[in-house]
DNA sequence: CTGAAAGCGCTTACAG
DNA sequence: CTGAAAGCGCTTACAG
């Protein structure tokens, strides 16, 4: 029952560290973290030192007296979404190896609670956030903006960012894979998706869609938006209750690829072909999406290319430095394969 | 170019509140952090003098004072596998609910990045931490029991934790997939997986199928382990490869679901037939495993629960309640399907 | 190149 | 219930 643990000792100190290597404690932080300010002996009786007693240093206290932290906030709205993911795991590669921590931060898509993280995080000191989306609360973009730090907001590229933008253009996506499905000559293509309402990027790519369609003169119809998030499951439903109740449907354009191949595996199981019958595409870029069968036409968006765009942005801007664009719109790529 | 941004103002202080609200500092500290030590008009005359000023408490500050914050680092190998980010997800979960933040590190499997990870963490002054696997350096042990506060060790369960230890048996689950094979029929049985030397919960779950494999004096195969990480596409790779070089092998075990969704893919797009002309069996139940044809057999790992259990385990022990378990062994269930 | 002083913004522990 | 003092462990800015 009791733990198999040594008795917490008394904190090491730069002090202690000082008295050891027969310095000053000013020598030995100047020693830790500006190694090339002293000399090369030195150095390395303070190493030395920092060994013999097993010192840690106190980021708390360094954070304070400089008035600064190395942690970088990341508020995502979700965990579940590997496309929020993808952009973490980016930003991590980039700002680890720079030397910055990432905290973490998770709204569940409540604009509330991404105050709330918002404002904690500005607690810790950091040197900048990086924020996904560009909706959010009139208070938290007040907080952010009078707070004057760099800041990122990632995922859409769009207009008035807070400060920094580095994301893609939903509606271009939606036009581009809507262009692409008018061009092979369906002509009843609808759009589905999950939660539309706080998925408002899906939103965007819908917008996209209906402004094509309107100029082709085609059947312009609303959004099939479920209301459980998404899941492959769900996908397949989809699939089988719009060719049950909208039988003239040629083309189903999915919020994502979870959806998107979700409905090939439901369609494979039962038969029904795709894309003779009718056309599925997605959104994403999921691995899987290459693989089933048919293969799955959909858009590939940089994920972790917009994380790791994000991260040098944002440590440019801490270093001092104004990186070349403040708005950066990455590119996607229409993947065109079996399904369409 | 000038950023659109409200100069930076000088910082607002607890000192600041205090002289709005016409109290002493302390008094703010403890209307703010112990509301319920302080008369609701007392409080209601801060809250407004906080709001008036817009002040945001500097947790730095917070924490060098009462030497401690309350940050969690989560420490994982990968954040490309999503049974890491899972276990974050669910970790996250209770901890945010709980009044934690989490600071994220990821090794990239680098034992020496792990080390490095952990003794900056340290630094943070955390109340405890949370790590994945149970294979470390002795320096990192050492470091962590030395330290003497809550350590999580998470994914795997297993003997001589550096302190708790919540995940599950990699061999048990080896063995039972490997029952359920035996008992299906299946005689030539063999083990694939991607980097298995780094991956050694996948090596576990080979020993567990090595096992069952000798007490039914059945032929005993070395695991076939590719160099590149584990992609849905080297599943299917690797099937057509041992049909073509081991024909007489009648069953793979794959190291994941990624591996051997993959595999039942690339079956289907070749005309193969799964599980007639070889078995597939898999492992952590991902949501496509059950939608592929035929519908994968495979062992759910509980990844959620697994976060979420160290993060209750943790915050037990964070506010001095002893949890009834160090070790928890969390179950894992084995979903027989059609692939075998 | 090295050090003594002051201070970062809080909280702990002690008084009243 | 409220406050004055001391201190958390560093770094900044200034001397030498």
């Amino acid at each position: 029952m009791s733990p198999a643990k040594v008795p917490a000792e008394r904190t090491v100190t730069l002090k202690d560290v000082a008295e050891h290597a027969g310095v000053s404690p000013m020598t030995v932080s100047r020693a830790l973290n500006k190694p090339e300010t002293v000399s090369d002996a030195l150095r390395a009786r303070i190493d030395a030192a920092v060994d013999a007693l097993g010192y840690v240093q106190n980021l708390v206290a360094g954070a304070l007296a400089s008035a600064g932290s190395n942690v970088i906030p990341v508020i995502v709205p979700s965990l579940s979404n590997t496309v929020f993911v993808e952009i973490v795991a980016g930003i991590q590669e980039v700002a680890q190896t720079a030397g910055f921590q990432l905290m973490l931060g998770n709204t569940e898509y409540d604009l509330e609670r991404e105050y709330t993280a918002v404002s904690t995080f500005l607690g810790w000191s950091p040197p900048g956030m990086i924020i996904a989306g560009m909706r959010h609360l009139d208070r938290t973009r007040n907080l952010l903006k009078r707070w004057g730090k760099p800041v990122v907001e990632t995922m859409e590229f769009g207009a008035q960012p807070i400060d920094m933008n580095v994301g893609l253009s939903h509606f271009k996506a939606g036009e581009a894979m809507t262009r692409h499905l008018v061009e092979r000559g369906y002509r009843q293509i609808v759009f589905v998706g999950c939660r539309i309402d706080a998925d408002y990027r899906a939103a965007q790519r819908y917008k996209g869609m209906d402004r094509v369609l309107a100029r082709h003169g085609l059947a312009r119809r609303d959004p099939i938006s479920y209301t459980e998030p998404s899941n492959p499951e769900r996908g397949g439903d989809a699939l089988m209750e719009i060719l049950d109740i909208k039988p003239k449907v040629d083309a189903i354009f999915f919020a994502n690829d979870d959806l998107a191949v979700g409905a090939i595996l439901r369609a494979q199981r039962e038969g029904i072909a795709i894309p003779k019958r009718i056309a599925v595409a997605g959104f994403n870029g999921l691995p899987f999406a290459s693989l089933v069968t048919p293969a799955l036409t959909t858009i590939m968006s940089p994920r972790h290319e917009i994380g790791r765009i994000a991260a040098q942005q944002l440590i440019e801007r801490i270093s001092g430095r104004t990186p070349a664009r403040r708005r950066v719109d990455v590119s996607f790529e229409l993947q065109v394969r079996e399904s369409t």
